[in-house]
DNA sequence: GCATGTGAACACATTCACAGCA
DNA sequence: TGCTGTGAATGTGTTCACATGC
């Protein structure tokens, strides 16, 4: 705890907190949206607040970038938004495979989150014929079977799994295979994920039942005065 | 720690840790698959391992219901499946509205997760006179000005938010207006949620930047022999 | 013998509170 | 004075390890 440049050189290259990742993309949007209205400086509690974290929390996480906020003044938002960004490695170009061109893989190929900060919907593969061929939002639907080509030729890191579970396992296996390194699940159910690739599981019915527990818990005790506090979650 | 029957009574109103509600449905879907192949009993081990968390984990999760498993036996597959359900409420009729019509909002009014298990899609709601109307999957699109009637005709307490951005917070507003008691808001940014409604926040668009960070972190550094562990997230 | 359920240890994240600096 | 960055305290979840009971 000595040498170096004081406050960069630290962080650099620290661990980021799992909790810390989650948050960063939702600093992100806040900034953007600060910086498009020319908002030049901001100070913790009021990012913290429009996050709805603790100021605190949002300084540590921050402290994890190595950034430098000014004492007295806060966080400048350009250059803030552009850490974080380098911090989620957002900026460079992230080609996107999506795995079923089903409707929830037609509204993720559509929507702007994949399609905007660098990512792009490469391609989206499919087994239904009457779906290869046909073009969504600009990227067409290729047969699985020419998922390696595509992966190769348009440089395809990040795998989107939208198939039926039943398919799911097979599919990553595959993505794995092409040399996709990173995978996001939609399919119900933990698929493993192989050496070397990293598999997130977002489950969308989990989320519906996760939601239920806590609405059941309020619902059925209208006896609360003010009620549960209503907290956010998530 | 003395009266009362030993392990239910003591557990039944214990709160239970949000990691822990968080990994429930994931159990409870592989006993749904176990209970459908007659297992009748399954070890703390084995369910641990094919959920891809620690059987300690696991075991402490499950004695938060109250639950029994038998010494040197293990669980009883329908009535741990039973308890689990019973502790995220499922069983009983869970009418959802969906807010927006668009793609998401018609990929999860078709998906399986938001129509078994008690849940029901009872409507949609959308303000596009070209979708209002229509029938998805059953549930019929009604306008947004609709809403406190289907709220009260079908006791939905449930409300899915697949709007825009920019209609999200006033969409919850709604909801909340109408008498639902919790939100799943998969439009992009932090709403807060109104007081006596549980709001959940899921954003699809995080995630990929999420998997992106983690994906950053192992591609570029294709030194390490068996590489990146591949630990399954979330 | 074998697997549950849990006290105790540990690891981690959040929050407080304040030193230090603009 | 105002706000950042962080040591220290707190709170929470995970994991170990074993007493208990089938």
């Amino acid at each position: 705890m000595s040498v170096g440049r004081p406050s960069s050189a630290k962080a650099r290259r620290a661990r980021i907190p799992e909790p810390t990742v989650a948050r960063l993309p939702q600093y992100r949007r806040l900034l953007e949206a600060m910086d498009d209205r020319r908002i030049a400086t901001v100070s913790s509690v009021e990012l913290a607040d429009a996050a709805g974290v603790n100021a605190a929390t949002l300084r540590r996480d921050l402290s994890c970038l190595g950034t430098c906020g000014t004492p007295g003044t806060g966080y400048d938002v350009p250059r803030l938004r552009e850490m974080v960004d380098r911090a989620l490695a957002l900026g460079r170009d992230w080609p996107v495979v999506i795995a079923g061109a089903g409707y929830l893989g037609h509204a993720l190929a559509r929507s702007r989150g994949f399609n905007s900060g660098g990512f792009r919907v490469a391609a989206l593969v499919d087994i239904d014929p009457a779906q290869v061929g046909t073009v969504v939002a600009g990227a067409v639907v290729v047969h699985l079977d020419e998922l390696d080509d595509v992966v190769r030729r348009e440089r395809v890191a990040l795998g989107v799994v939208a198939t039926p579970a039943s398919a799911a396992a097979e599919v990553v296996r595959r993505l794995a295979t092409a040399g996709v390194g990173a995978v996001l699940n939609f399919a119900p159910g933990f698929v493993a994920a192989p050496p070397g690739v990293t598999v997130r599981n977002v489950d969308l019915a989990a989320e519906l039942q996760v939601l239920t527990f806590y609405a059941a818990r309020s619902v059925p005790s209208p006896t609360d005065g003010a009620g549960a506090p209503g907290r956010a979650l998530g």
